[in-house]
DNA sequence: GCCGATCCTGAACGATCGGTCAGGATTCTG
DNA sequence: CAGAATCCTGACCGATCGTTCAGGATCGGC
């Protein structure tokens, strides 16, 4: 058997990158408390000893692929998002990035596994924070430059900025832990409501079929 | 030295609350990923065994725990909420007792925990499921008899207790975590304001002081 | 005041798991 | 192709911690 097997990696990167993607996935699924340095490995498909060497400790592993997963986001965003988008247009889509309905399924445990862990741990707490006042911003610009251009009526756009920041995120733990009762497609359409309430426009500018432009990702139309 | 020592307890069933009311304190502190037995029997007093003894598991006491401090929640409540109280002064006086800044601190760190517990375990579930529909219940039934005594205008008030329950979920995650940068105070006028526009009232009848009612608990002013 | 039930404890067991280490394989450099 | 650097692994160590257990203290009933 040559170097080439089908699933063994040859570039050592290749491999350092494979066990942060088998991180990311026992993460979503054990959560923080039930990830073990020999499940990461296993999924990977190497030696529990290399992910040490690697990432030097499994809290440090754990870091790094939670930050992919942040990058991630705003990377499929930007890529998604047209040059020429406007406020309610690029408004649909962070929405439907950020909707637990869309592609960030099982993404929102995650946060909220790293909520919990900055109540006491200082590095889970400088990264939310970085996550949050980004995520804060890029709501807040988004509402500025909405004013600007006339689609939106707002007083004060950083607390409209934190409220729905705030909104999205006690939704998502909704939708997260619901049983069947609050549907994820229902999410989305409550939050959009809410943004229509506080950027003083009508729900329907928000809840109607994109018919201009036609938005894809991964072969599914986003913002439906 | 006789059986009445300053701290030691002489009633089993006294000893049993106090090593309930340590597990809050040391659940409250460390978080369900660093509670240990030990911690428990150290700040209530006795020895590691006996928490077992009492409450067969580590779990189990934890659970107990957890039930007791929603107890206390509804039983302060409706403890300070005069019987003749309008739907008002009710909305007021729950948003202080939810709210971050109000007697409960530190009892939403709890919640988060017990939401991250329930994305995995099942009787984490069960118990988030009930204190949430609870909550929902308590919102929902205080906005229809607000809007049947003409205090607020509502077209869907599951809708809106729904709503409002997630943003609250939402501020507090903010709230507790935030580094000085959310103020408590804040977090209850922002989401007053909310329930204002939700309810279709001036804000100001939500943020002025309780002119008629002098409501205190542990003798501080509430809602103030 | 005897005796069984309940309450309580210190000591120890056993399982888990993060991280170390010595050494083998592979790749890079010159 | 030699030797060094990097990459990788299996075996093992040491610490932590939930839980068990045997037995002592205390209490309630009779």
């Amino acid at each position: 058997m040559s170097a080439s097997s089908p699933l063994a990696a040859k570039d050592p990167q290749e491999r350092r990158r494979r066990i942060l993607a088998a991180a990311i996935e026992v993460l979503e699924e054990k959560g923080f408390a039930g990830t073990r340095i020999a499940d990461i490995a296993a999924v990977a498909g190497t030696s529990p000893a290399l992910v040490v060497y690697h990432f030097k400790t499994l809290d440090g592993a754990l870091a790094e692929a939670l930050g992919s997963v942040e990058d991630d986001f705003y990377h499929n965003v930007s890529a998604v998002t047209p040059t020429n988008a406007n406020a309610i247009e690029r408004l649909r889509i962070l929405s439907y990035f950020a909707s637990v309905g869309g592609p960030a399924v099982g993404t929102w445990a995650l946060y909220m596994e790293v909520w919990v862990r900055a109540l006491r741990d200082g590095g889970a707490r400088a990264m939310r924070r970085a996550v949050d006042t980004r995520w804060r911003h890029t709501l807040t610009e988004l509402i500025t430059s909405g004013i600007a251009e006339g689609s939106f009526t707002c007083s004060d756009p950083q607390a409209s900025a934190l409220r729905l920041a705030a909104l999205m995120d006690g939704l998502a733990v909704q939708a997260a832990l619901a049983d069947m009762d609050v549907p994820d497609e229902e999410m989305n359409r409550l939050w959009l409501e809410a943004a229509a309430i506080e950027l003083g426009i009508s729900p329907n500018v928000l809840l109607t079929p994109l018919a201009a432009t036609e938005i894809t990702f991964n072969s599914k139309q986003v913002a439906p």
